[in-house]
DNA sequence: GCATCAATAT
DNA sequence: CATATTGATG
């Protein structure tokens, strides 16, 4: 009965709407310039493009290892928005040694949840709705290459169990109870790294045990529509510009020299392959697919540049993680 | 096959 | 501690 009204969630909607520069031609979304590079194609971008406007802003959510540098790369800022930040604890020997390329079974290294890549995900999954929020959904709806459902569900699973504390945690004065059951402590001061990051959207979290609050359903019909461009949507043009400095790096390209374009299992992704239906391009806003009543259309949400990294409390400090821009 | 939970392993 | 991986179950 309640099912029309918070207009919050729509104006949201409508500050992340993406702006035409999103909705292009998957002909080229498909295809990030890194990756181009990375495959030594000619970039797609200088391709006589019959479409001027086309200024591939957003990257899409190329959450991917840092490219090969063929020669000599000196700029050390120039990094794709999203990387996947992965983290290869080699530890000391591993394998270097040579010729393997099993790209079948091949382990990937370690998927470092960033704050933005948490960002995302959190955006999936309150656009979704816990209803939708699977981890193949959201998967999809995140567009990131490289991520791979498990990963979702991995970090899911902790995500939810981090919204049931705060639920669980009603009160309790603030006094935490002197070490008594409080299982929540440390975990707090962990968790805020990413979950209490402040971009966490406890809307539908509460509720307990009932039925869901009903998630609102977006006439994807209106995105495609009339996209006038406001300034308050040049503003959100300005989103994203982090340095990472992740210094390790898998097994994708060779750092030095390495200049084959495999297909390294995380690429592939964003390659439309035949006969895959892969159809999480970054844009697909004429094809929402699940009849569910839900089905909001992938890309249709830009995450804010969210800071990150503040949380001082102790004096943790990831040093893989970006500089926060602000301090 | 997928989702979720739990336990376990890195 | 954060993820990954696996097994059990619905």
């Amino acid at each position: 009965m309640r099912e029309e009204e918070e207009p919050n969630w729509f104006a949201r909607w409508e500050e992340q709407l993406p702006s035409p520069e999103e909705l292009m031609p998957l002909s080229q979304t498909l295809i990030t310039p890194d990756l181009a590079l990375a495959f030594d194609i000619p970039s797609v971008l200088s391709s006589p493009n019959p479409n001027p406007s086309l200024h591939h802003h957003h990257p899409a959510p190329t959450l991917h290892p840092p490219p090969p540098a063929p020669s000599s790369q000196p700029p050390p800022d120039f990094d794709s928005p999203d990387h996947l930040t992965t983290a290869s604890s080699g530890g000391g020997a591993s394998g270097a040694g040579a010729g393997e390329e099993p790209a079948r079974t091949l382990k990937r290294p370690r998927l470092v949840w960033t704050p933005q890549l948490h960002k995302r995900f959190v955006d999936a999954v309150a656009h979704l709705g816990i209803k939708n929020a699977v981890p193949k959904t959201i998967m999809q709806l995140m567009s990131v290459d490289g991520l791979t459902r498990e990963n979702v569900a991995s970090h899911l699973q902790k995500y939810r169990l981090y919204l049931k504390r705060m639920q669980g945690l009603s009160s309790s004065g603030g006094g935490a109870g002197g070490g008594a059951g409080g299982p929540i402590s440390a975990a707090d001061a962990a968790t805020d790294q990413l979950f209490a990051s402040g971009s966490v959207p406890h809307h539908f979290l509460g509720r307990g045990p009932g039925p869901e609050p009903f998630m609102p359903f977006v006439p994807v019909a209106a995105l495609q529509h009339h996209q006038q461009i406001t300034a308050a949507m040049q503003q959100q043009h300005q989103q994203q510009q982090q340095y990472y400095q992740q210094r390790h790096m898998g097994h994708f390209g060779s750092p030095t020299g390495g200049s084959e374009g495999y297909d390294h299992g995380f690429l592939a992704r964003t390659v439309p392959q035949p006969g895959m239906h892969r159809m999480v391009g970054p844009v697909a806003v004429g094809m929402v697919p699940p009849p569910p009543p839900s089905a909001p259309s992938a890309a249709s949400y830009v995450e804010d540049l969210e800071s990150g990294s503040r949380r001082g409390g102790g004096e943790r400090r990831m040093l893989t993680l970006f500089p926060t821009g602000e301090d």
